[in-house]
DNA sequence: GGTTCCCGCCAATTT
DNA sequence: AAATTGGCGGGAACC
């Protein structure tokens, strides 16, 4: 066995070794979002997601909750989602910011307690859908005496509402840089146990990391060289670059293949009892931010049309699409928000509206006039 | 050392 | 009942 000349300078062959970034929620999210983001594509199955991404159903809804609280897709029913698509995401953006200064008064006095800025609101009335069912639309907030029972509905700890809530902070406060420990302080309350703030901060890492390759968020730091934080990009998330992509490749009927997704575990560990003490507390500490003014809105959007067509797929790239390389080394997914919202246009008007909250025709039309800036 | 955060157990929920 | 949906946190990869 002579140690084969390999190409990377590195200590033994030794061919594939597990890498955790290439596992990333956020690569799965860009992977999906190449695969769902072509016209015709209308609805996603979970199954047929996971077998194409290459991964387990339980990451599928991962992506699937969060990209759902952003308006990107809807539950259509039981292992269907509806592809809404990125024209939707302006509309939820308004929404989530309305009932965020709504549900926030922090203000003078001091004492708020109202409740936390929960609640979700983007049910879309069933068009055609069956079985209305009476369902109980919120929670009961019935405080109870009870001793420590909380039926504590489920979805107040869901992804899709913590995302909502994160988004939510960058909407309607000031903050301009806001890290992971703050948001979890923020939409947790105040004193906790650093148990509680840590699973909470894990999730918002799994959040910040699909809005991440969505463009909506970037990760920065305070300053210089400080502790990490996250900035709201938004709307106005696009690429300079230049626009050397001339025609598009023809994705048509292309993919269809089958997943090659390396297989890797991550290791075997086992015998793990459970045993732990996790309290259910339900937290309503509201909190301080202040809506003085609107964030952003406050400079044009760039102007000129560029044309990036830069999908990067990683490791479980199942499709054959345009296979971009990576600008040097830093993996940096790019999404053309342009083109993603270029499918279909309603013809009729454009109110060369800026983006006033309060009112909204069309998703897409917000969208072109933010975006697209014609 | 601290930070990031994947994996998957297993409990809620729905069918 | 089974199947779907997803909290949750251990602990390993990554810095």
């Amino acid at each position: 066995m002579a140690a084969s000349s390999s190409i990377l300078p590195e200590s033994g062959a030794t061919q594939n070794a597990y890498s955790r970034k290439q596992k990333s929620l956020g690569l799965l999210c860009s992977n999906f979002l190449g695969l769902y983001n072509r016209e015709g594509v209308q609805s996603v199955g979970l199954d047929d997601a996971a077998n194409r991404l290459g991964v387990e159903r339980r990451r599928i809804y991962d992506i699937v909750n969060i990209l759902e609280s952003v308006g990107v897709l809807a539950r259509k029913a039981k292992n269907q989602y509806t592809w809404k698509g990125f024209g939707a995401i302006p509309r939820a953006l308004d929404e989530l910011k309305v009932e965020g200064l709504k549900d926030n008064h922090s203000f003078s006095d001091g004492n708020d307690h109202g409740k936390q800025f929960s609640d979700d609101e983007d049910e879309r009335y069933s068009s055609q859908n069956s079985g209305s069912r009476p369902d109980k639309t919120n929670q009961v907030v019935t405080q109870n005496s009870s001793s420590s029972s909380k039926p504590d509905n489920r979805r107040e700890k869901s992804l899709g509402l913590l995302t909502q809530n994160f988004i939510k902070l960058f909407l309607c406060s000031n903050m301009k840089l806001i890290s992971l420990d703050d948001a979890a302080k923020l939409l947790l309350g105040d004193g906790h146990g650093s148990t509680i703030m840590r699973t909470k901060v894990r999730r918002l890492y799994d959040i910040a990391n699909v809005l991440i390759s969505m463009n909506l968020i970037e990760k920065t730091h305070h300053t210089e060289n400080r502790k990490p934080a996250f900035r709201w990009i938004g709307l106005r998330g696009k690429l300079e670059n230049d626009s050397s992509t001339s025609l598009s490749k023809s994705n048509k009927r292309s993919f269809g293949t089958e997943i090659t997704n390396i297989d890797f575990k991550r290791s075997r560990l086992d015998s793990a009892s459970v045993g732990k003490s996790m309290f259910g507390v339900k937290v309503q500490e509201p909190v301080q931010v202040k809506c003085e003014s609107l964030g952003y809105e406050d400079e044009k959007i760039m102007g000129h049309d560029s044309k990036v067509k830069t999908y990067e797929f990683g490791p479980f790239a199942p499709i054959n699409v345009s296979r971009v390389q990576t600008t040097e080394n830093k993996p940096k997914q790019v999404h053309d928000w342009e083109n993603l919202a270029t499918v279909y246009r309603p013809q009729y008007q454009n109110p060369a509206l800026k983006e006033l909250f309060g009112h909204y025709k069309d998703a897409w039309h917000t969208w072109h006039s933010e975006v697209v800036k014609k």
